[in-house]
DNA sequence: AGAATTTGTTAATCTAGTTGAACATTATTT
DNA sequence: AAATAATGTTCAACTAGATTAACAAATTCT
């Protein structure tokens, strides 16, 4: 069944009863998405929390002069939603598009409000999630503040291998804040 | 007495009964330091929270060229740490350091997880402050990746009059992510 | 297989923001 | 009140990275 790998996870940080994880399961959907579809859309209501099954996805922005900037990618594993739009539930900043077909869990804003009342532990392991997100988009902060471009390559390199090889190279470039352009030159200097 | 705010501040989010109230103060310490003094060094163990009562401080880094990076000010009511050090209980990649006299309520890491057991109610708690530190941190990503810094300063300035009053502009350069020499000549030209 | 689209490279020119140094203005200290 | 340190401005030279455009290479579609 393909929602062991999520209580797997939850199981990392929290214990659950049988009779809780027959809750959980009756307040989670699981959907399929086809490549290039979007599990959040910039200026809709971000309805979920998604947990990737299978695939992977892009969190992206397009700025005011039409311009996209990929702020993460997301995998199996992973947690992946515009946490701005989902907890306000106002319109969200961030467009989620899946990069390949994917298949997600989610929890609706409702469910979980729901879950985190029933299930307080729940409220501990969101809290270690979203900590975690957080320590790592402060890390992300000092490293664009005070690296320059090719230092950022090779850390996202070290630290996403897998992503390297599944995503285009342009949306790389994108991530570290650059054109797909320069980030051809620091290859090609980083090769001889 | 001074942790009146806290408390205030806590009760937004959760009810607290007085049994909890107590069990809490005897988990805080309240310190007071003087102007320039620092409440987390880099390279030492972040070993509380502290919720900001009176002061302001900045969260800062410095880079491999020695320059100096502000990610944040703090100011009455709210939290500071780096928060990254705190939970794993490793060397601090940020400073922390008063800009006025502060006076500080904190909790240690130990008192913290044993409140947590206590007082479920304060995973809740912590999880909506960190939620919404997590979201500012994403819309200031979008801003710094898609702004010029013109744009970014009048931002800053409706985002956190009172701030730019109380510190001085070379550190909000540094905030802004630009030289104090830049950000003089943005503000010559908006004066025009 | 061939056409069309998507992805990646190279190179010339351009620009937002940096660097450094000299000077002006406040605060703080003695 | 003078002296020192901290903060802010101006300007000229410089650089990291953007932009534009032309061309390869790889995928996808028919």
């Amino acid at each position: 069944m393909p929602l062991e790998a999520l209580f797997t996870h939850l199981k990392l940080h929290i214990d659950l009863s049988n009779e809780e994880i027959i809750l959980i399961k009756g307040h989670i959907s699981t959907r399929n998405y086809l490549k290039n579809q979007f599990i959040v859309q910039h200026g809709d209501i971000c309805k979920h929390e998604s947990f990737i099954i299978s695939g992977c996805a892009k969190t992206f922005f397009i700025d005011p002069k039409g311009d996209e900037h990929v702020v993460m990618f997301a995998v199996e594993n992973w947690w992946t939603a515009d946490l701005g739009s989902f907890i306000a539930q106002e319109p969200a900043d961030y467009n989620v598009q899946c990069l390949e077909n994917t298949t997600v869990a989610q929890f609706s804003y409702e469910s979980l409000e729901f879950l985190y009342k029933e299930i307080p532990q729940l409220e501990r392991f969101f809290r270690i999630i979203i900590q975690r997100a957080f320590v790592a988009s402060q890390k992300r902060i000092v490293r664009n503040l005070s690296l320059p471009a090719k230092n950022r390559y090779l850390i996202f390199q070290k630290q996403y291998p897998s992503i390297e090889q599944r995503v285009p190279q342009y949306l790389i470039a994108s991530y570290l804040g650059i054109t797909k352009q320069f980030l051809s030159k620091i290859r090609s200097e980083l090769s001889t």
